[in-house]
DNA sequence: CTTCCCAGCGCG
DNA sequence: AAAGCGCGCTGGGAAG
């Protein structure tokens, strides 16, 4: 059952459709549903299992959340619709040509059928009306013809799959329903929020700051460090938080460096060195995670950041507000599982080369892949077992390194795995050549821009040299995003899956966890004690169905490594 | 005064 | 040891 969802005056119009999105026959007319009671019939409605067609996830999800409705499964048009405007898999169809258009001269539009309809004619009289800005809220009738749209798009996916691999059109249709749960996980742990202790975060800030500064002062241990530097650096006014002032005052200290970047910092001996990088740790501490962060973003015991579905080209998840993604392994230990519950936290081992082994179908790099540690495997091969070689070459492949330690280690790895170097050298030539890549369930990368294209009609040799630069560099992104990609691709198939069982679980009526976290490659579970050996299961099954939904069966291992702790900080 | 960009560093 | 991918956030500092 396939139920469309639209904004409508007070509330909210509704209805059923087809697969193919016509109006369902037996229900043509829309049901408007008053503000108020739509949580009460979307409630009701649920229980028919419908997918929730809708403009956005984030224009409905929350308030139903908020209102104690959740839901199992939805479409969301303008996710599906970003990804169908740009997939090389729809890119002969109608649908992507058209977006194409749309898209030339702005290229933040968002795919036809979902512009905002144009502000009323005497716009100027209401310049004062709140309402007119109001973000987009496309009728009934514009969503259904752009959801028959996609869908048709969809359908012109070509080729199903050979044997037990999945085709094109699976796999974009498989894509297009892991983004649309993206989202509804998105908002899911939006709602719930990671169990967050704020005493234990001012503990973690005190010993290492010292009490809490008034408003607008640095913390003790901050101050006594910035006296110990204006004195080492005899610059009494010293602000060692400006990269300009400290560079100046080194330089007047005989300390000749290019930039003020810790590592460069530590090649010099100079006794001042030491105090300046350990200021330079906790300030970053202070700024980013210190007592501001805590007030503007922990409450109740919760943290509550905003994920941003599709905020990255990859697939990866962006985020906004809080630096959710970028949680400092310091302050870890004050996310801690409340009494009775512990915390899950597993991550894909080595995700990202063993999604390269799978594309690039390498039968040398599978075998070094059968034992946990894929680097060590690797390093038996053929790197004398020295495991930190085998990474760096490895990682150097994936990114593109051209000098320094891995760029010299490529040749041999190279030698010995010429499938899977052979598959990242493509996808680097095919963006170098200004062509667009794709990963393995369908998303493609971004073509070049009109700037770029233009760069490379170089006709001086001075030009040519910088759009060679400029189409190298194309390249190192085409080369990492078909596995970057691809990688986002199975985490978002692991995570659709995994709430997919706990779901289950929980139906059964048995207490089972709830995700919490989720940062590319990793997740978190909280858990009731009780639940916690289900929820394992379910975490280890949703990664071995995510292997096989993108890759069908073949012989490539995607281990995931389990912690289950009380606090964050003790997990990894 | 506000707005924007940069350097630097956190995460994967 | 210090290159190569993708992000967000902060304070400083320049530009408007």
């Amino acid at each position: 059952m396939f139920l469309l969802l639209a904004a409508h005056a007070d509330g909210a119009a509704l209805q059923e459709l087809t697969a193919d999105g016509a109006p369902h026959p037996a229900a043509a007319a829309p049901q408007l549903v008053d503000a108020a009671e739509l949580p009460a019939v979307v409630r009701d409605l649920e229980q028919r299992r419908p997918r929730w067609i809708w403009h956005r996830t984030q224009d409905w999800y929350p308030a139903l959340l908020a209102a104690g409705v959740e839901l199992e499964r939805c479409y969301d048009l303008t996710l599906s619709g970003a990804i169908l405007a740009h997939s090389e898999f729809t890119a002969h169809t109608a649908y992507a040509q058209n977006a194409e258009k749309l898209t030339q001269d702005d290229e933040l539009q968002p795919p036809r059928g979902l512009q905002p309809p144009p502000p009323p004619a005497d716009q100027g009289a209401l310049f004062d009306d709140p309402d007119w800005r109001q973000p987009s809220r496309p009728a009934l009738e514009d969503l259904r013809t752009e959801y028959a749209a996609q869908q048709e798009a969809l359908g012109q996916a070509d080729g199903s799959g050979a044997g037990a691999t999945p085709g094109k059109r699976q796999r974009l249709q498989l894509l297009l329903a892991a983004e649309s749960a993206g989202a509804m996980i998105a908002a899911e742990m939006q709602h719930t929020g990671v169990p967050w202790r704020e005493e234990l975060h001012e503990q973690i800030l005190a010993g290492h700051l010292g009490p809490r500064p008034p408003l607008g002062h640095r913390p003790a241990r901050l101050e006594a460090l910035t006296a110990e530097l204006r004195q080492l650096l005899n610059s009494p006014a010293l602000n060692p938080d400006s990269p300009q002032d400290l560079m100046r005052a080194l330089h007047r200290n005989g300390i000749e460096v290019k930039t003020t970047r810790q590592w460069e910092l530590k090649e010099s001996s100079h006794p001042a060195i030491e105090p300046l990088l350990a200021f330079k740790k906790l300030s970053r501490l202070h700024a980013a995670n210190g007592w501001a962060w805590l007030d503007a973003w922990v409450e109740n015991g919760r943290f509550r950041p905003e994920y941003v579905v599709g905020g990255v080209v990859s697939g990866r998840w962006a985020s906004r507000g809080g630096g959710a993604l970028q949680i400092p392994r310091q302050v870890r230990g004050a996310v801690h599982a409340d009494p009775g519950h512990k915390l899950i936290v597993a991550d894909a081992s080595q995700l990202e080369p063993r999604v390269l082994v799978a594309l690039a179908q390498d039968s040398s790099m599978a075998e070094a892949a059968r034992g946990k540690d894929l680097y060590a495997g690797i390093a038996a091969q053929g790197f004398g077992g020295d495991r930190a070689k085998a990474k760096m070459a490895l990682l150097g492949a994936i990114y593109g390194a051209t000098t320094g330690e891995s760029g010299r280690l490529m040749p041999q790895l190279a030698r010995m795995y010429p499938r899977a170097v052979g598959f990242v050298e493509h996808a680097a030539r095919e963006g170098e050549a200004g062509r667009t890549v794709t990963s393995r369930l369908g998303r493609s990368s971004p073509p070049p821009s009109e700037r770029w294209r233009h760069s490379q009609r170089a006709t001086s040799a001075e030009e040519q040299r910088r759009a060679d630069a400029l189409a190298r560099s194309r390249g190192r992104f085409t080369r990492n995003f078909v596995v970057q990609g691809s990688a986002a691709d199975w985490a978002a198939c692991w995570l659709a899956e995994l709430r997919r069982r706990l779901r289950a679980i929980r139906a059964d009526g048995t207490p089972a966890g709830e995700l919490v976290f989720f940062l590319h490659d990793e997740v978190m579970v909280h858990c009731p004690d009780a639940a916690v050996p289900g929820c394992v299961r379910a975490i280890e099954e949703a990664a071995a169905a995510a292997k096989e939904l993108l890759f069908g069966r073949i012989p490539v291992e995607f281990p995931v490594s389990v912690a289950v702790v009380d606090s964050y900080d003790t997990a990894k």
